[in-house]
DNA sequence: TGAAAACGTTGCGATAGGTCAATGTTTTCG
DNA sequence: CGAAAACATTGACCTATCGCAACGTTTTCA
């Protein structure tokens, strides 16, 4: 159960059993159906995810109805609405998992306390910021100036199985162009 | 000298006079000119930077010569060419100063030295990178579905006088649009 | 299991925004 | 200070992508 998480952590700071064990206990795992809600917008966001199978969607809905995909944690990631996490304020996206998963939750304080008192822990969340930002920051600035085709491009080169994992729909909105076009735009690769 | 860099790290976290005084330590001051190149694409990115006065613009540089803004940091910011600070890879990005400006640089193993061993100091990294990656998200994602209107009113809501420091061709590939269009846009306020 | 809903694909017409070019203004720097 | 370069603005034209709709296929769930 807490294999995958604990090769997470080993892999990317040093870190005594001890330790190890004590960040276990602050993880329960979830079991979630296809298209299960995490949190709702507006809802403040309480927990940090880890997926040990599945994939986590995080989203936003504009007036009219029209979806924004954020970011997608898939196997071995982690994932949460980190606005409303970090400033416990209402959230403006939802989170979702999109196929039958099985996570790990972690509360907020015992989060924060973990990130304090344990310097890998603090590290290891350290990195994910980092490399969130990192990520979101080549991926909205990579995209300027992007056709379709370039994008579909992309995501085959950044993230392979990203298309066959993921909706159409989804997919399109997470690039930023209609489902229409995605469409087409595969069948001219 | 470093009052403006004081009160930043004073207003965020608690911090003892002398772990204060090892920060300023660290940190040098620089004189730049206007248009004054921090670090080239290709270069390893060595400090990070504290802006004093004046304003730093990390940007790319797309073959055909287009430039695409990503990140601009005003007085009282931080900004470098974080993936490249972080992995000591070649940056992919410029960082140049569009103004005469003031500076406060630290070198990275001190700033690895300081988030380590000052609490407060590690502390406010963190949050720097909170803010950044939910600024850089909302940017991105807000963005997505825009059309120019709502980009530009979306800038002088949350940046109001970004507008006015800012060439309009800077601004205009911070928005993702290009300069005609911004041009027309204003005019349509 | 079977009806209903959601999805993927494709065609068609409309349009926001891009490129290019011309003009006038501001900035640069020897 | 003045010539040259860079920039802002505006017009004309063009194209990628969108929205809508039609159709067949897959998924959902009572």
């Amino acid at each position: 159960m807490y294999g995958l998480l604990g090769n997470y952590i080993k892999s990317r700071a040093g870190i005594a059993e001890a330790d190890l064990e004590r960040i276990y206990t602050c993880f329960s795992p979830v079991r979630t159906k296809r298209n299960e809600l995490l949190i709702a917008s507006g809802e403040v966001c309480q927990h940090y995810y880890f997926v040990n199978k599945g994939c986590i969607r995080i989203y936003t809905i504009h007036e009219g109805g029209k979806e924004t995909s954020r970011f997608f944690a898939f196997e071995g990631g982690f994932g949460t609405a980190l606005p409303s996490f970090i400033a416990q304020a209402p959230a403006s996206e939802y989170m979702q998992t999109i196929e039958r998963s099985e996570l790990l939750k972690i509360n907020r304080s015992d989060f924060l306390h973990l990130v304090e008192t344990i310097p890998a822990f603090g590290f290891i969340y350290r990195q994910i910021l980092e490399q969130g930002f990192i990520m979101a920051q080549s991926r909205i600035y990579g995209f300027q100036g992007f056709d379709a085709l370039e994008k579909v491009k992309w995501v085959i080169r950044h993230q392979p199985d990203f298309l066959l994992r993921v909706s159409n729909k989804m997919a399109a909105s997470y690039l930023g162009i209609s489902p229409s076009t995605l469409s087409r735009t595969k069948s001219r690769l």
